[in-house]
RNA sequence: GCUGAAGUGGUGGAAUUGGUAGACACGUUGGACUUAAAAUCCAAUGUCCAUUAGGACGUACGGGUUCAAGUCCCGUCUUCAGUACCA
């Protein structure tokens, strides 16, 4: 019987499913393992083969964990509220919650087949209910609490109240907006209700606030700075525009340094880290205030705060540069400057983001009129704006340093402003010096002759006598707005009360989201929310109501946007852990304390400024309020790399005539455009310039052409993609496949001795390229103990990679190789026998490579041990069953149904993935030993191999014993012995 | 520009601490089996020279260290990813 993968797969992940075998318990006496992958979102496409790449490697290591003798947690969810299937709402009214239900059925079938060993009964889905209940009381807890700097860790908001009342807010050292107002215990009480709420907002951990947000108008929401790629939208493309709104915040900067600091406890790559540590984006130096002295400030002196990270370079600033945006631009302009000054920020203000992005070489800026005063030498400084200053960081206005910076330096010689000289040894006559060493200070008054380090320590000092700045650490990260103006989201648990938010209690909680007729916003630009009549908040019924029952006495209106994507995925993991049989809190604490964090982490880099940010903020944020034990979530990480597609392109002629393009019928076949010399990149073929190549295409052309009079001119190639599944190994299609395709039911093709070909590019996999490959095929045709098998051959875990089916033959043959070594006539063929000694350093041999292997994630190269393996025990014939028991066990990870269904023949009645992983055995690699040698630059050189477990004795004896023979050889005593321990001796004469 | 990763046959990729470069697989070529095809099996397959024996060259490029370099050091080039007037 032959290895018949589909019934043993389909047997199998029933007898899983059955018997429950990879279901997690929460207690035991081993250690526990957390396995997770980031959850996927269930698009209305399925799955295609780059999906499950990292899903098979966690699994095998999930696997692996259990053989090691851990208590393995390894579940799988859905991040199941987003924007397509809400697109999809408002094309076709389907409500979001039936496409989203069925397509995670399409996934759930798509991943069952692949054979996984999740624990299902943890299922997770971020927009039921049940679970989002949970999302919502973690945003009230936000709300309820505030950053206090001196624990340096966010507490209860009711222990601020409490400071306030006690001693109002001057000693209070929080993490807050910096527009409150000072006030004393006997004011806050006298304060209205209102205006205490108003206060508390601005040191809430998420606030409401009127903030610059990037608004896509296609979307017809807001998007987080990590939703944009190169100023358009990252679903979709769309542009983005800058726009003031009232939206929910997130007070992520807060935890910027604990975030940064954070990193060197996690077993991450460095490239994540660094662009986490990017994201952050701390620089540390100074604030300094310039007054301003232009005769409009003159009896209300204004002041310019600038933050800078060289300080030391204080007295060689020769002009001060402010955002266009900057708010005190219009109240210092003088009068003669106002038009100027006015034309260019309405220019900036037209060009887009994207505009200013690209356009970073050209210098342009205005001056204000206005002059700011020097803190020191008291000297008029002229105060420009310039777009190369940017609003949104630091204080929007900076120093300009000409000689120490090159921006400046830069619009300094363009505006012809003076380039003081500051630093002693370097030349500035050509570019600024903004190297930190290698000068001495000059021309700086009291820093005269200081190096960087000790004038930046003066300066701080001397700011902070004279109250004109100080040592300040600044971040790149931004509050995160928490606002979408769209349906298919968390509603947030929020009424409003004189407009001041109030939050709904964790007991009357979930706040499920209403149903609406359409999924747009309204004609009047309200959320699609605005759009639901029961949706009012009753405060006596504690239940949701009907909007007509509004009153404002007790019956309220309910907040209209919905929480963002990163939402429930910021805390998913957790609930993973408690079996959710009830629904009292998010996760037990006994369940928390047992499983702790992630153990391992996998998934895709395209989430390491959101998703990996925001999920560590708000375990953090969970930890200071001690309701997780844990301050990371992910102890290591690992990012899968993207498969790509490889999409197949057949070419068509298009031809110039009476100067105006046709398209033609004619498609020619790639291998004969390569035989006429002509590449993808070279497609315009003139008559003059290659004769030979265009009368032959020409005579392809006519049998289209019905005027045969007609005077063509130029033929290109128009590429067009066609499905890779039709695409053979050698890049031939059928051409009745192609066929099929209306686009080219009447076509005229150009075969190459009867063959067509296609020419193949590497893209990203996607269906509008056609080049997407569905697991689903590969299963039904090779199974998927060779797709899994395939997936990891391909290459290293964390590298991009091609996909390519036809290489699939390989790893299915060599399942094909072992089934037929082992089965004959469905019987097992191994006896109860004595392996040999050459057996068992095969299986040793194989033991040690795949162990490490997987320790280190190079399941690739595990893929080939297992194949030497095989090849290895055909030769030697090897019949033995525990050398076979031993085997299976280390390539069960990897192939699971196939060693599963072994497993069996051999007689053992439980599944083979409780069973321990053998033990290495070094002895075993025991074997007689060879040597050669090497003459080398007219010196006799010998190197041998030594068993791995040889005692130093023995290694000395058997030096000893070659040092004699190469000084027969050579006359002479070795000059040099290297003895690597385990590994190969050198001795050199 | 900055940060990070990487450059090895026709292709994907091996090579542990510096120790026989190209494992393993795909592809290609030849052969066996077959009426034929598929499947399977066997052999060859880095480049060049040579009838053979054998030899020379070879891990992006140029240097260096070493008995020994794909691996370490210095310099150059290229590719990919992230990020960007970040003061």
């Amino acid at each position: 019987m032959s290895y018949d993968f589909r019934s043993i797969e389909k047997k199998w992940q029933d007898h899983w499913e059955k018997h429950q075998t990879f279901k997690a318990v929460n207690h035991s006496e081993k250690p526990k393992y957390y396995v997770l992958d980031m959850f996927p979102y269930p698009s209305g496409a399925g799955l295609h083969v780059g999906h499950p790449l990292g899903y098979i490697a966690s699994d095998i290591y999930a696997r692996y964990k259990r053989h090691k003798g851990f208590n393995v947690l390894h579940p799988q969810g859905y991040d199941s509220f987003g924007l397509p299937a809400e697109q999809y709402a408002i094309q076709t009214g389907q409500h979001p919650a039936i496409t989203t239900t069925t397509n995670i059925e399409t996934y759930r079938k798509q991943l069952d087949q692949i054979g996984f060993s999740f624990d299902w009964s943890r299922e997770v889905r971020t927009s039921d209910p049940k679970y989002y209940k949970w999302t919502q009381w973690i945003f009230t807890e936000l709300f309820n609490s505030w950053y206090h700097k001196t624990t340096d860790k966010a507490e209860p908001i009711s222990n601020l109240i409490k400071l306030f009342s006690s001693e109002g807010n001057t000693n209070v050292n929080a993490h807050c907006d910096e527009d409150v107002p000072l006030f004393s215990a006997k004011e806050w009480a006298a304060f209205s209700e209102n205006t205490q709420q108003q206060i508390l907002l601005k040191y809430r951990l998420t606030y409401l606030a009127n903030t610059e947000v990037n608004w896509c108008p296609a979307l017809g929401t807001v998007l987080a700075n990590d939703e944009i790629v190169n100023g358009t939208s990252e679903r979709g493309g769309h542009p983005v525009i800058r726009k003031k709104m009232t939206q929910w915040s997130m007070r992520i900067s807060a935890y910027a340094e604990r975030l940064l600091q954070g990193l060197n406890t996690i077993d991450w790559t460095d490239s994540l880290k660094e662009s986490q540590r990017n994201w952050i984006g701390k620089s540390v130096g100074a604030s300094v205030s310039f007054k301003v002295v232009s005769a409009a400030a003159q009896s209300n002196p204004y002041s310019i705060e600038v933050f800078t990270t060289r300080p030391d370079t204080l007295f060689g600033a020769s002009f001060i540069t402010l955002a266009p945006e900057h708010e005190l631009v219009t109240k210092i302009t003088s009068q003669n400057q106002s038009k100027a000054v006015n034309a260019y920020i309405e220019a900036t203000a037209k060009r887009s983001e994207r505009d200013r992005m690209a356009d970073v070489k050209t210098i342009s800026g205005v001056f204000t009129g206005a002059y700011a005063e020097h803190p020191f030498t008291k000297q008029a400084i002229p105060i420009w704006i310039g777009d190369y200053v940017l609003a949104n960081y630091g204080t929007g206005a900076v120093m300009a340093v000409p000689c120490g910076d090159q921006r400046d330096y830069d619009f300094a010689k363009h505006f012809n402003i003076d380039i003081p000289n500051i630093f002693e040894g370097p030349d500035i006559s050509q570019t600024a010096y903004s190297d930190k060493t290698g000068f001495t200070l000059t021309n700086s008054d009291f820093l005269n002759g200081m190096t960087y380090k000790k004038a930046v320590k003066r300066v701080v000092h001397e700011l902070e006598h004279i109250n004109q700045g100080q040592g300040k650490t600044n971040y790149r990260l931004r509050d995160a707005v928490f606002s979408r103006q769209r349906y298919w989201g968390e509603p947030f648990p929020v009424y409003y009360v004189n407009g001041m938010p109030q939050m709904i209690a964790k007991e009357h909680l979930p706040i499920k989201l209403p149903d609406v007729e359409k999924y747009l916003p309204t004609e009047t630009g309200d959320p699609p929310l605005a759009r639901a009549n029961t949706w009012a908040w009753d405060t006596k019924a504690h239940a949701v109501v009907h909007k007509d029952n509004i009153n404002n006495t007790s019956v309220y209106p309910l907040e209209l946007n919905t929480m963002p994507g990163w939402a429930g995925s910021s805390w998913y993991f957790f609930r993973y852990m408690e079996d959710c049989t009830h629904n009292e809190a998010f996760a037990s604490n006994e369940a928390l304390n047992y499983w702790k964090n992630v153990d391992l982490y996998i998934g895709g880099n395209e989430h390491a400024t959101g998703h990996l940010l925001y999920s560590r903020f708000w375990v953090k944020f969970l930890n200071d309020r001690a309701f997780v034990p844990v301050d990371e979530p992910f102890k290591k990480l690992i990012n899968q790399g993207m498969i790509l597609g490889t999409s197949a392109i057949v070419y068509r002629l298009h031809y110039t005539a009476s100067n105006s393009n046709h398209s033609s019928r004619v498609y020619v076949s790639f291998s004969k455009l390569k035989n006429l010399a002509l590449g993808t990149d070279q497609n315009h073929v003139c008559k003059a310039k290659q004769p030979n190549v265009f009368y032959e295409l020409e005579s392809y052309l006519k049998q289209d052409v019905t005027d045969k009079t007609i005077d063509i001119t130029d033929i290109q190639l128009a590429p067009l993609r066609v499905n890779v599944n039709y695409v053979n190994a050698a890049n031939e299609i059928a051409i009745e496949n192609l066929k099929q395709e209306h686009q080219f039911r009447d076509g005229i093709f150009i075969t190459d001795h009867g063959v067509f070909t296609v020419n193949r590019e590497v893209e990203k996999m996607s269906k509008r390229w056609f080049n997407v490959v569905n697991p689903d095929t590969i299963v039904a045709n090779y199974g998927a103990d060779s797709l899994r098998l395939y997936e990891m051959f391909l290459g290293p875990l964390e590298q991009s990679k091609p996909w390519n089916t036809a290489g699939i033959t390989g790893v299915h043959n060599f399942l094909k190789k072992m089934w037929k070594l082992y089965v004959n006539q469905n019987q097992i063929n191994v006896i109860d026998c004595e392996p040999t000694k050459d057996n068992l350093k095969t299986l040793h041999k194989t033991i040690k490579k795949v162990e490490e292997d997987i320790e280190n994630f190079s399941f690739n190269t595990s893929v080939s041990t297992f194949m030497i393996a095989v090849n290895e025990f055909s030769t030697q014939q090897c019949t033995s069953k525990a050398v076979l028991e031993d085997f299976l066990i280390l390539i069960s990870p990897y192939a699971p149904h196939i060693a599963e269904e072994l497993w069996l023949k051999l007689g053992h009645n439980t599944s083979i993935s409780t069973e321990a992983f053998p033990k290495f055995d070094a002895n075993h690699l025991v074997e007689s030993s060879k040597n050669y040698p090497i003459s080398f630059n007219g010196k006799m050189r010998f190197t041998l191999e030594l068993p791995i477990n040889m005692s130093k004795e023995a290694i000395e004896s058997e030096v000893m014993t070659h040092q004699k023979t190469i000084a027969q050889l050579d006359g002479k005593p070795p000059k040099k012995v290297i003895v690597i321990p385990g590994k190969i001796v050198n001795i050199v004469s």
